[in-house]
RNA sequence: GCUCGAGUGGUGGAAUUGGUAGACACGUUGGACUUAAAAUCCAAUGGACAUUAGUCCGUAUGGGUUCAAGUCCCAUCUCGAGUACCA
């Protein structure tokens, strides 16, 4: 019986499906393990063969660790608003849940038919109001809450207001908005309820507020900073720009410390995790007040280099800041105008790409300098950035280049305060190697020292204090869009109320369109039935909005990471419909044991899901404060172009005889085969003897039609062709590739001397248009998802990048059919395993593979396991092994990677359960213990020759054998060795 | 610019604490089987020289440490990823 390998995984993907073999149970006595994907947008492409890497390499852990007694917990999903599916309705009006519904099916088909063990029972969507509802019960938990930085940790907003009306809130330690001014238990009182929701809003972790957005007008919405790549959109390349809008946002701040911190326990990768580091942006230093003169204002300075604030020589603000207007002079008032115009004009992309210009002007107004009272001009600049610290700085051109080029610019001094350092040509930023000077009392002190005395003086003046700055903003919540969460949010005099959790979920309203409203509103604003009835709890018609009782809806929704959040607690109960997840569930889940996906969400997803599951955390509903124990990022696959050769010609035509289109391209399209082409560069007249061939050739054919035909080597190029059409020997299907493109119907192929035609390679990013996908559903069609399974792991490394190449899908192939043919008798092919006793070497090849197998899943390097099973079944099929004593536990060493063939051959030995759970056979180490060793005898490092001795020789007496060795002499020539090394077990080597 | 990662045959990639460089596979070449093809099996396959025996070179480049370096140290080059006026 052949290897029918798609029967066999038909009959047991179905078989798993029947038995529910992968469900797993909240309760158990084993031990839990929790393997998750990152799950998957379903687009409308389907999968291509560089989707599933991470999620074979997460399954063949799953499967392992069913097979090492663990109750596995392998779930999947789909994150399924999102951006494509809402352009696809805008341009056709159909729904998105219908394009989304029918995406996920090509998307389950094609999981399915790669032999996933998902738990397919606890499937999330995340546009499911099932599933949303919980997304929107938290985001009312975060606007319920506040952050408390004594206790450092987010509390109950009700704590807040008891303290409001005990104390007001000039004694509270609490994560705000900048702006929010002090106020006394007698102020709150006689604040008005609007005024105390106001207030409030500066408080609670996810607000109402207005704020700088990136507004990109091609896609209608706004968007988080992650979303953005080298100042235009991520997703199309859109242009952003800068526009001040009501949002919702999520005081991701509050945590910053808490992030960073996090970063430390889990076992993440290091690139990712300085990604985050990087983001979050801590720096130290302090902030520092100087005194506008003749104004009744400050400006607040954040600095990293208090040590040098005797440098000073001008202050700089961005031209955004508030108080350029209050503080600029008459006589300068026009020129600070004309530069605040110009600024605001210029794109965020403009401002990048062009940083080498100085630019900037003097507002005429002057501070006081903190220590000396000295005066220090105050000039706007836009290198100055309004987002980060306060939007000003204290210049000091001889410690900082900015600075320093800004000075020069400008004729401004720069006075130096570096001990034996000349500031003549560039400013001075080493930290290590700084004595201060001209600096008063911080003369002759280090930086760390220096800036610890300027720190403490500050705060004696009552004009600094030691500061932590983050980079981190906080992230705005809100899109412009139709396809994501709604909020349970209505507005009562503007103010916004939650919905009760009991009244969830709020599900998306049907509208006409898809677009923004003809008065620019978010594409909620179309819908008629969308506003909230507080008497009857319910959605209704927007006609009855009376300001009593019926309140207009929220028309924003959520972004795309609000659904990817926290799915992996979902997951834990997700068809829970009375709580987010049972206690039980989540105290036995606990946190995800290994995560594998993506390295492009760095920023985005893993950081945002960080900041729920400390919130989640803080209200005490998980009880892990870090969701992921394990990340692996899995590597890109790359696709091999394959390009064709197309040869530049030049006819003449006989301007009076038209051509029929298929004429032109049969003589325009003229195609070489890569070497000949090679030869036809090297040697102008093999050029020459094609011309004449193909002369006579199209003249004859075209009669006079045709008056001349030249080559024109020069204006040869190539051009994608499909990869479908090239075999493993970068060979094209002729026929194939006239029948992909009707105007390639009646070309000519110049091919090699035995009538090949031969492409050239390249490797490029897989995508459509470069004709490099390839998709997994043809492979598993020809060669099985098992081959597939172990073709992709045995690319090379999960977390490298690395190319396609279909071709060497037979490897793996031929492989899985040895692996059969291990099981069944040459001659009739029938299966056949004996019960005989296995040999010494078959038990020596068994042990060998069990160890290095598990080793390797242990540290995933499933590349070198796949080679591993190669080794055993080229080494079984040599000693013509038969024993059930082998072959038995194979099947099972094998299961986790190729889990169909596994299922199968298992069911032949005679097992009536799955062998997903069989107990993964135990190393012994005794049958690999050898009696000798073939040692590598070198001759000042170099091996010379090998020569077997056995392991139980002492140093001594291996120096003898090997100096006795007829080949040693050979080498020596009579020379004396100074030196002989010998390392038991490992080698010897001669020296002199 | 800064941070991180990586450079090994024609290709993907192996190589434990420094200890036989190129495992395994693709491709290529030759052979067996077949009317033929596919499939399968066998052999060779880093480069140069040599009839053979063998010799020399070889892990991006140049140095260094060591009996011994793909692996450790220093410098340089190239590529990739992230980030970008962050005070």
């Amino acid at each position: 019986m052949n290897y029918d390998f798609n029967a066999i995984e038909e009959k047991w993907q179905s078989y798993w499906g029947q038995n529910q073999t992968f469900k797993a149970e909240n309760n158990s006595d084993k031990e839990k393990f929790y393997v998750l994907d990152m799950f998957p947008y379903p687009s409308g492409a389907g999968l291509h063969v560089g989707h599933p890497l991470g999620y074979i390499a997460s399954d063949i852990y799953a499967r392992y660790k069913r097979h090492k007694g663990y109750n596995v917990l392998h779930p999947q999903g789909y994150d399924s608003f999102g951006l494509p599916a809402e352009q696809y309705a805008i341009q056709t009006g159909q729904h998105p849940a219908i394009t989304t519904a029918e995406n996920i099916k090509t998307y389950r088909r094609q999981l399915d038919q790669l032999g996933f063990s998902f738990d397919w029972s606890r499937e999330v969507r995340t546009s499911d109001p099932s599933y949303y509802k919980w997304t929107q019960w938290i985001f009312i938990q975060l606007f319920n809450s506040w952050y408390n930085k004594e206790t450092n940790k987010a509390e109950d907003i009700e704590t807040l207001i008891a303290v409001f009306k005990l104390a007001g809130n000039t004694g509270i330690n609490a994560v705000c908005d900048d702006t929010t001014e002090e106020f006394t238990v007698a102020d709150w009182s006689a604040y008005s309820d609007t005024d105390k929701q106001e207030i409030l809003l500066k408080y609670r972790l996810t607000y109402l507020a207005e704020s700088e957005v990136n507004w990109c007008p091609a896609l209608g919405t706004v968007l988080a900073n992650d979303e953005i790549i080298n100042g235009v959109s991520e997703r199309g390349g859109y242009p952003v720009i800068r526009k001040k809008m009501t949002q919702w946002s999520m005081r991701i701040s509050a945590y910053a410390q808490r992030l960073l911190d996090g970063l430390g326990k889990i076992d993440w990768p290091q690139p990712l995790k300085d990604s985050q580091t990087n983001w979050i942006g801590r720096s130290q230093g302090a902030s520092a007040i100087f005194n506008v003169n003749g104004h009744d204002a400050v400006i607040d300075v954040f600095t990293t280099r208090p040590d040098t604030i005797f440098g000073v020589s001008f202050m700089t603000l961005a031209p955004e800041h508030d108080l350029v207007a209050k503080i600029t002079t008459d006589e300068q008032k026009a020129k600070v105008e004309a530069y605040i115009e110009a600024t605001a004009k210029r794109s965020e992309r403009d401002r990048m790409a062009d940083v080498k210009t100085i630019s900037g002007v003097f507002t005429g107004a002057f501070a006081e300098h903190p220590f000396t009272k000295e005066q220090v001009p105050i000039w706007i600049g836009d290198y100055v950035l309004a987002g980060y610290g306060t939007g000003a700085v204290m210049s000091v051109p001889c410690g900082d280049q900015r600075d320093y080029d800004f000075a020069k610019h400008f004729n401004i001094p720069i006075p130096n305060i570096f001990k034996g350092v000349d500031i003549t040509e560039e400013a001075f930023a080493d930290k290590e190697k700084v004595v201060i000077t001209n600096s008063d009392f911080l003369d002759g002190l280090g930086q760390k020292e220096a800036s610890k005395i300027a720190i403490q003086t500050l705060e004696t003046l009552g004009q600094g204090e030691g500061k932590i700055n983050y980079r981190l903003r906080d992230a705005v919540f809100s899109r412009q869009r139709y396809w994501g969460e709604p909020f349970p949010v209505y507005y009562v005099n503007g103010m916004p109320q939650m919905i009760a959790a009991e009244f969830l979920p709020i599900t998306l309203p049907e509208v006409e369109k898809y677009l923004p409203t003809e008065t620019g509103e978010p594409p909620l604003g179309n819908a008629t039935v969308w506003a909230w009835d507080t008497k009857k709890n319910t959605i209704v018609s927007n006609d009855l909005i009376n300001h009593k009782t019926v309140f207009p809806l929220e028309l924003n929704t959520m972004p795309g990471w609000a659904g990817s959040s926290q799915y992996f607690n979902r997951y834990m109960d997700s068809q829970n419909e009375n709580a987010i997840f049972s206690e039980e569930a989540i105290n036995y889940w606990q946190d995800v044991d290994l995560y594998i996906g993506g390295s492009e969400h760095a920023t985005g997803h893993l950081l945002y899901s960080r900041f729920w599951q400390k919130f989640m955390f803080d209200k005490g509903l998980v009880p892990k404060d870090e969701f992921a124990k394990k990340l692996i990022n899995q590597g890109m696959i790359t696709g091999t172009s394959a390009f064709v050769c197309k040869l530049g010609i030049q006819p003449g035509f006989d301007k009076e005889v038209a051509f029929s289109s298929n004429e032109i391209n049969r003589l325009n399209h003229v195609f070489v085969s890569l070497s000949k082409f090679e030869e036809l560069k090297g040697m102008p007249s093999l050029v020459i003897e094609l011309e004449k061939q193909l002369s006579d050739f199209f003249l004859a054919k075209y009669d006079s039609k045709l008056t001349t035909f030249r080559i024109v080597l020069a204006d040869s190029f190539t051009i994608h062709t499909d990869v479908s059409l090239v075999d493993s020997s970068n060979q094209l299907d002729i026929q194939g590739f006239k029948k992909w493109r009707p105007e390639y119907s009646e070309a000519e192929f110049i091919t090699e001397e035995d009538g090949t035609f031969k492409v050239s390679r390249e490797i490029e990013k897989m995508s459509k248009s470069k004709y490099n996908v390839v998709n997994p559903d043809a492979i598993c069609e020809e060669y099985g998802a098992d081959s597939l399974r172990l073709y992709e792991m045995f690319l090379g490394p999960l977390e490298q990048s690395k190319p396609w190449n279909t071709a060497g899908i037979t490897g793996t192939h031929s492989f899985l059919k040895k692996l059969w043919r291990l099981f069944h008798s040459d001659a009739e092919s029938s299966f056949l395993v004996s019960e005989e006793e296995p040999t010494k070497d078959a038990m020596k090849t068994l042990h060998k593979t069990i160890k290095k197998v598990e080793e390797d899943i242990e540290t995933f390097s499933f590349n070198t396991s796949v080679s591993t099973f190669m080794i055993c079944v080229n080494e079984l099929s040599s000693q013509k092994c038969t024993s059930r004593g082998i072959l038995e536990p194979l099947a099972i060493l094998v299961s986790p990677y190729a889990p169909h063939i596994a299922e199968e051959l298992w069911e032949k030995l005679g097992n009536i359960e799955s062998v997903s759970t069989a107990p993964f056979p135990e190393f012994e180490p005794s049958y690999l213990v050898e009696s000798a060793k073939e040692y590598p005898i070198s001759f000042n490092g170099k091996m010379r020759f090998k020569l077997e001795l056995p392991l139980a020789l002492s140093k001594d007496e291996i120096e003898a054998a090997v100096m006795a060795h007829q080949k040693t002499k050979d080498q020596l020539q009579g020379r004396i060795p100074k030196k002989v090394i010998i390392v038991p077990g490992k080698i010897v080597n001669i020296v002199g």
